[in-house]
This record gives C-alpha cells, structure tokens and sequence, in this order.
DNA sequence: AGTCTGACGGGAT
DNA sequence: TATCCCGCCAGAC
C-alpha cells in the first residue's frame, strides 16, 4: 500500500517548481492522503544522497526546516533554497515562496 | 501485541 | 510569540 504512495508522493515532490516550497501537509493532501504528513517525511528520509527528486522544497507547518539548526542537513537543505532564490533568513521562509 | 521513534500538525495555554 | 501536549501514521524491535 505505502509502496503506490510513495510513487505519488514522489512525483508530487518533483512538481514544485524552482524557487517555491510546500509544507509536509500540503504535500499529504496533495496526494489524496490528509494526515500523512508525518509520512511524507519519512518517505524523503528514504531518498538517496543522490537523487534528482528535490527534497529541500518541503518544509514544516512552520514555515522552517525541519531539521537541527546546527546539523548538516540544515545547512544543506538552507544553501539549495537560497540558490533557488527562496528567502531562510531569520530561519523562516516567507509565504509568497509557497506554491499554494 | 506493546512500545518507541520520527524531515508532522494543530489546538490550548 | 513560545511552549506544551496530544493526535496521527508507518516502521523497527
């Protein structure tokens, strides 16, 4: 079951345009699953260093990066938006970067 | 079967 | 605005 709704959940990732962001939730809903947003998480957990799928347009609820301030992945996820023209200072990323 | 763990979210305080 | 708390869901043990 999860297998089909990791497909959809990757293919609605790789959607977002350039320059733009999506919450966990918006993500769930977007595929037909409200609620999974926690989910949605644990599928771009899965995804290779590798991948072409961009991950570090999903962010929390809050409009931050869920990830440690001071961990690697922080950082990394902080440098692709800021190349893509997203706005993190202050940690935050403004609404007019939403896609929704 | 019970419990714990997250790249989560929303309401209460 | 900042916590806290609880509901949520699949996975790992």
């Amino acid at each position: 079951m999860t297998d089909k709704l990791d497909l959809i959940i990757w293919f609605t990732v790789s959607q977002i345009p350039v320059g733009k962001v999506m919450t966990y939730g918006q993500i769930a809903k977007a595929c037909g699953y409200p609620g999974y947003a926690r989910y949605v998480g644990t599928v771009l957990k899965k995804l290779p260093s590798d991948t072409d799928i961009p991950w570090h347009r999903v962010i929390n609820a809050q409009g931050r990066i869920s990830f440690p301030f001071d961990s690697e992945a922080y950082h990394r996820q902080r440098e692709r938006l800021l190349a893509e023209g997203v706005n993190v200072e202050n940690g935050r990323i403004t609404l007019r970067h939403y896609q929704y």
